[in-house]
DNA sequence: ACTTTTAATAGTAACTATTATCATTAAATA
DNA sequence: TATTTAATGATAATAGTTACTATTAAAAGT
């Protein structure tokens, strides 16, 4: 009894808009994008179908922590950087780190399912224009 | 103009009972807690303190992705597992990799700033009583 | 094609974790 | 002791997310 999707013009939008986007965004900015195309959908149906697609392994749930859930539509692995400034995530690719955290398989008696590996720091534009007393206040608020 | 914080009653008791624990309880546990001894004290001040006394690096924030905040009176460098069932979060010891973790210092353009690595998994007592087919959800769960 | 069954939707209310506000209290300093 | 400042308890507000419900649309059965 496998679970049946229906391939609603929302649900479509929502995967296709994903897929274009390289910018892992927050449900509410998928549902600001989505709805220039669909500009009757709900919030509530970004949401609901956001969750059932990642649970059907279609698209992937990013939580970042300490900071909104993401949404990504690259199934490939790979890590994510998070700006501490602007928020704005983006994708790092670290082949060696990937699979020793693959091989990883058991923790103090667990039995690992997932290790997550997320990077947070200043983007290229970020690091430019951030003055030195930010830097640290930045640093500062990363530590905790 | 360094910030002075005052030793009150409550924030003492807030930080003896975390450094007492070793499970990394949440906002709400560690209220429950403190209240046996200090029946008065409210949720917003353990939350002020809490933020308070991380910010000031006196205690550990955690923040795992997609759940509750948890906080550590332990500020020796470690890492963390979280039971995806019983949601119990442990510490987990592992100085090559956070070695390895410490020396990236950019990534992609990003300049580094955190590097957050979590696990989660079955603890040891959830690993014998989850059923095979529950196994299933949890892995499926958890892939997201 | 028509009926029945089931899934999905829009709209909205509810919920949970966390922050902010504010009048009052307590601690530190003068 | 008086004054200043920080912290508190109580409560309201907020943000992100989930739940509910009546309605609509798709699929399956006849």
């Amino acid at each position: 009894m496998k679970l049946k999707l229906r391939a609603t013009e929302q649900r479509k939008v929502i995967v296709e808009e994903l897929r274009r986007l390289n910018t892992h965004p927050t449900a509410n900015e998928l549902y600001d994008i989505v709805r220039s195309k669909l500009p009757r959908i709900s919030l509530g149906t970004v949401y609901r179908n956001l969750e059932i697609l990642s649970d059907g392994g279609i698209i992937k749930k990013l939580e970042m922590s300490g900071s909104q859930r993401r949404y990504d539509g690259d199934m490939e692995n790979h890590f994510h950087v998070r700006c501490l400034r602007c928020q704005r995530v983006s994708d790092a690719c670290l082949p060696e780190l990937q699979q020793t955290l693959n091989c990883l398989k058991e923790i103090n008696g667990y039995e690992i399912v997932i290790s997550h590996l997320e990077f947070s720091g200043l983007c290229p534009e970020c690091r430019g224009s951030v003055e030195d007393s930010q830097r640290d206040l930045i640093q500062c608020k990363a530590v905790n």
